[in-house]
DNA sequence: ATGACTTTCACGGAAAGA
């Protein structure tokens, strides 16, 4: 099965370039962050006609994260909203069971700067989501787990263009990569891509501004972790930078991969 | 260069992103 995670920074401006998304690799299960929609503005019906139901957790002006589910696979057990997050309207999380697989979409706080409320608020709700993860693996043992999204931390400094100038910055401090690793250990998963690429350096985001795309300035801060079990079926997992060009493209581009499941 | 771009809400410009 092929699942793709995408911050598509506004699901209604970006429906478009998820739809060339869709029509192209046509995969499975899709997560979405950022869909920056009401309950009311969240465009349903025209994914259902491009074959995919949803899951949606949306919180208005900001954030909000969403599954797709390409017919004919069923979504089962929605749950929207993360156990322990102290601001659940942000709507950074949902899950839903598709394939036989637990999937999730996460959209971790930015953190602003070190100093920042933002930046307890980013580990706190990682911190919560490490208890999720280790929570779903104890009530649901057979099944796999799938945790992807933007978790805004570059895991390592080869994961940034340039460690030097973001020393003292959110998304590569010790704390956030302490807090990504918990997560990980919590839930017995692995980072997918860098388990198939282990020497690569590839980004999955670059500032609109100044050229940055061109330039090579960007950080790899989406992530799909898979659980440890699922690593063995790991077929590929690859950035399509072409979604990050073009007509009105996201910061961010879609991280896809193929499982050998299901 | 204390910027640079893009989105939302709302109708000018603030807030947020990372």
């Amino acid at each position: 099965m092929l699942f793709v995670t995408w911050n598509v920074n506004s699901l209604r401006a970006r429906l478009p370039r998820v739809a060339e998304l869709l029509a192209r690799h046509c995969p499975d299960v899709v997560a979405l962050q950022e869909t920056k929609c009401t309950d009311a503005s969240f465009p349903a019906s025209e994914l259902a006609e491009l074959g995919y139901e949803s899951v949606h957790n949306s919180g208005g002006q900001w954030s909000g994260v969403a599954l797709l589910v390409r017919r004919p696979l069923l979504v089962k057990r929605p749950v929207l909203g993360l156990d322990g997050d102290t601001a659940p309207a942000e709507a950074r999380w949902c899950e839903a069971t598709a394939g036989g697989i637990r999937f999730v979409s996460a959209y971790v706080p930015n953190g602003r700067s070190l100093e920042s409320p933002e930046y307890d608020r980013k580990l706190a709700f990682m911190d919560a989501a490490a208890k999720r993860a280790a929570a779903i693996r104890g009530a649901h043992a057979d099944q796999g787990l799938v945790i992807a999204g933007d978790f805004n931390v570059a895991p390592a400094d080869c994961d940034v263009y340039d460690p030097r100038p973001h020393v003292g910055l959110t998304h590569v401090s010790g704390a956030e990569r302490d807090a990504l690793a918990t997560i990980l250990a919590s839930g017995s998963l692995i980072d997918a891509y860098r388990h198939l690429h282990p020497d690569q350096q590839q980004f999955t985001w670059w500032d609109y501004r100044a050229g940055s795309f061109h330039k090579g300035i960007g950080m790899r801060i989406d992530l799909t972790l898979v659980a440890r079990e699922l690593a063995g079926g790991l077929i590929a997992c690859d950035i399509d930078r072409d979604f990050r060009k073009g007509f009105k493209p996201s910061d961010h581009a879609p991280l896809l991969t193929w499982l050998g499941v299901g």
